[in-house]
DNA sequence: ATAAAAAAGTGTTATAAAGTGCGTTAAAAG
DNA sequence: CTTTTAACGCACTTTATAACACTTTTTTAT
């Protein structure tokens, strides 16, 4: 599932998944998704339930009284929005007032989602389009101070 | 059992669990829902029972020599307020005056509850807003000072 | 110590807001 | 031209919250 798309938000706050990610859905067998804050961005992840658990679990068991990790968990798991999908249906999801907010698209009527793989990315057009033409940022940042435990996973 | 819940506390001092939380309840089979201080943070825990079950009997087993370990059985353990609670009811929770105080509610008509996966924490709004900024306040105190024989517990 | 009053806690209902489902129209693709 | 997909609009359902009434507990005054 990899990709860029301009969809349109609806009124109440919905989006669909375009179609042609159909088939991977019905293949990988999902009924949930789940939609949270990216930790270093001003934009969503988009989770496939399965994925989803693994890392929620990973996260959760790390020890939560350093505070770097204690502030990941508070971004990624306090900020989750778990919804039920039919990859057989409208393929439809709701995104949050909060999240919509953060990721700067609280009265945008198009987002901008980007399928990486086994996630997707949902940006704000112009911070998107911004990311792609000014090339390599501060990314690093966050990865220097990241403890060990957490070197090794993906979100 | 994940994400921002911005909601409402009535007169009395109760809130209601988000609607979304109720298969999740009813499948873990809970009647006992228990609140109390976070240790760390002007803020409350909120536990399921099963889970509460664990972490009180591994706590009050620490032997209460070490001051800490005795801070952190006062904090928890004697802060604890465990409510009867029906999932397909109306899944109210009352707080009690004493951690309204220490969560600085006191005169909030509106809470943060954020679901954690296992557990959940409640936050005055301000406060809650300037954690997720990177407002780091002095979180690492305890950390230092933590006794081995509680690194592996997540509270 | 008892009764009255006040406060605290519990439960119910009504109403507005938020969320969901589905049919129709418009646009794009084959 | 036909079929598929995306977007929109509307109706229905569910949820959240405030208001109210009632019960229990605590406090106060006699």
């Amino acid at each position: 599932m990899f990709g860029f798309n301009n969809i349109s938000i609806d009124k109440k706050s919905r989006f669909s998944f375009p179609a042609k990610y159909r088939d991977a859905f019905i293949n990988s067998n999902e009924n949930q998704i789940v939609i949270t804050k990216d930790p270093q961005y001003p934009s969503l992840k988009v989770y496939l339930g399965s994925e989803w658990d693994q890392i929620s679990t990973k996260l959760s068991s790390l020890q939560g009284l350093d505070p770097i990790v204690r502030n990941l968990q508070w971004t990624i798991l306090g900020n989750a929005s778990v919804c039920d999908f039919e990859p057989s249906g409208r393929m439809q999801i709701l995104i949050s007032a909060d999240l919509k907010k953060y990721a700067q698209i609280e009265d945008a009527n198009r987002i901008c989602l980007i399928g990486m793989g086994n996630k997707f990315e949902i940006w704000n057009q112009e911070n998107w389009e911004q990311r792609q033409t000014g090339g390599s940022l501060a990314t690093e940042i966050l990865d220097i101070v990241l403890p060990e435990s957490i070197k090794d996973m993906s979100f």
